[in-house]
RNA sequence: CGCGGGGUGGAGCAGUUCGGUAGCUCGCCGGGCUCAUAACCCGGAGGUCGUAGGUUCAAAUCCUGCCCCCGCAACCA
């Protein structure tokens, strides 16, 4: 069995409220891909659910519930939608809670343990009984009045307590060189560049040892460890772990092997150190290869701050496909903003991008070519004769973008990618205006020319349609419909061969097109 | 000296590796066109490239100091 391109998104953690933030990582490894599949590879994107730990479990107890119906509750009315909101093509969706993950997850842990990689030791921490949980320091703060001079509580301006506590740890300390050495012979490991120079540095600076588990005493909302049923696995431990128990670990090594090791494994760069060190670490001492690449995008920002939850910048990405549809928001963040940067989200910009590049860039540059093969050939896809300069700079520009924009997808630089498909919706725009179709219209000596204007217009769009998909699929599909349904279906198309000229097949008819992107009269 | 990112025309960004007339998108102003979603095309105005100094024939780009913003520091995409 040959290798699929796997990619895959951090698992949503259940408690969250679904914002942009989690949309964008979702939009963003749907697009790579979509376009490994559009270029003819076979490929596979998995998300899923992060369910377990000790917040979901107390705020299923403080609604009147129990954990496990809570995060089904939650799965059903929050994350799955999110997916349809965004119009995600996910190859599987994996919950921490079932049982193919939780029995995966305990094969994991007792190869660890056997091999001698997890030992006890004791965890000695801050324990906030307010908070019920270990606090770092940097959430303590000096305490005032009774508590003067005593580290206490930020949430509760208690004092914290000296707890001791006998855990299971992951000898992570061990791989510090083996993690080293793996970035130095992958440079690609970690991307952007920015990502891995601060997570070398900080591998260098020294690892200590994970703590894996957690004592049922305090709670019991997890995966047990599998030597020890008084202990659950540590959240993270076994999220973590999803990458794999999807595809198959300890059950289905032949699938496990056509989807692993990850090619891309997009990730926020808030949780690039778990990715990027524990995880290739775990797999390590697991005997698996690390993924081929681990991406750290960027966060958004609204109004020049991360979005939070607590600061009211959180924004449900309904609120924006309600009023501009999946596709401009899946175009709308990965065109704006620098994969692997971070970027500033507001009405304003999203609203003038819409309007400048979708409806009066592509929407109408699609709408305009239509309408005049309709209306000067009755919908039927004119024959080219002779092509001259001006129609071969087209036919030139529409191959470097396919070509350009398929060598940046290679590098995950998704923004550029878009970018270079734009240089053609511009070329062929600034062509339909030069050529004035309209004018040769007017005189039957020029009918000839006119067939040839319009058929490389065709062209050019339907290269665009197929550049586009994987960002777009339901704007391109209608196009496609419209314009190139005699070809076979969209899908079919293939990147590498989108550059190649003159396959739409003359004297096919060119179905009425509504408007791809309609104007928005009121913008928000 | 904890680590990292960043400060470029009104807004958002590229350019900094290997110094050589400051570029892109949006917005604004003027003109052209009328096929199209009042869309499209062309031209223009607007910047002491955070700051102080240094190297150089030449610095946004190299060197040094300083200021400011943001993030990370082991359960926020």
């Amino acid at each position: 069995m040959t290798k699929s391109f796997y990619v895959t998104t951090p698992i949503f953690y259940v408690n969250d409220a679904p914002h942009i933030g989690h949309a964008y990582t979702e939009v963003a490894a749907d697009v790579i891909t979509r376009w490994h599949r559009q270029r003819g590879e076979s490929s596979f994107l998995l998300t899923g659910t992060d369910e377990h730990g000790e917040k979901v479990l107390r705020t299923a107890l403080g609604n009147n519930s129990d954990p496990k119906s809570w995060t089904d509750k939650l799965v059903e009315s929050a994350w799955l939608p999110l997916l349809e909101t965004i119009d995600i093509d996910n190859q599987d969706f994996i919950r921490t809670t079932e049982p193919r993950h939780k029995s995966a997850v305990q094969k994991f842990l007792q190869a660890l343990y056997d091999k001698g990689f997890i030992y006890q030791g004791s965890f000695k921490g801050n324990y906030c009984v307010g908070c019920e949980e270990y606090k770092n320091d940097s959430d303590l703060v000096t305490g005032t009045g009774d508590f003067a001079n005593q580290q206490v509580c930020a949430i509760h301006s208690k004092p914290v307590e000296q707890l001791n506590e006998t855990n299971y740890f992951f000898k992570l300390s061990d791989f510090q060189a083996q993690l080293l050495k793996h970035y130095e012979d992958h440079p690609t490991f970690i991307q952007p560049e920015s990502a891995r120079n601060e997570v070398v540095s900080f591998v260098r600076s020294g690892l200590s040892d994970l703590s894996i588990s957690r004592s049922k005493e305090r709670f019991d909302w997890g995966i047990d460890i599998p030597w020890d049923s008084s202990h659950v696995t540590y959240v993270w431990f076994d999220a973590l772990l999803n990458y794999i128990t999807a595809i198959g670990y300890g059950t289905d090594e032949k699938k496990l092997n056509s989807l692993w090791p990850a090619d891309v494994q997009v990730v926020g760069k808030d949780i690039l150190r778990f990715h990027a060190v524990i995880w290739p670490a775990m797999l390590m001492a697991g005997g698996l290869e690390p993924p081929k690449q681990v991406f750290g995008h960027g966060w958004l920002l609204v109004g020049g701050e991360k979005m939070s939850k607590s600061k009211l910048t959180g924004i449900a990405p309904s609120e924006i496909t309600d009023a501009f549809g999946s596709d401009a928001f899946r175009y709308y963040f990965l065109k704006a903003i620098g994969f692997g940067s971070d970027g500033s989200f507001s009405w304003e910009d999203l609203s003038a991008r819409y309007q400048a590049e979708l409806a009066n860039g592509f929407g109408n540059l699609a709408s305009r070519t239509i309408a005049m093969i309709h209306r000067y050939f009755s919908g039927a896809l004119p024959k080219p004769g002779a092509y001259l300069e001006a129609d071969l700079v087209v036919q030139k520009v529409a191959i470097e973008a396919s070509l350009s924009a398929d060598r940046a997808m290679d590098r995950v630089m998704i923004h550029e990618a878009i970018q270079k498909t734009w240089t053609l919706v511009d070329e062929l725009n600034n062509y339909i205006t030069v050529q004035e179709p309209w004018v040769l219209a007017k005189d039957d000596a020029n009918r000839e020319r006119l067939g040839t204007v319009l058929y490389t217009a065709a062209e050019g769009l339907r290269v665009l349609t197929v550049l586009l998909a994987p960002i777009m699929p339901k704007a391109t599909g209608k196009l496609w419909n419209a314009l190139g349904a005699s070809l076979g279906s969209l899908a079919d198309q293939r990147i590498g061969k989108a550059g190649d000229w003159g396959q739409l097949v003359s004297g096919s008819q060119v179905k009425e097109l509504e408007a791809l992107f309609p104007r928005l009269d009121e913008a928000k």
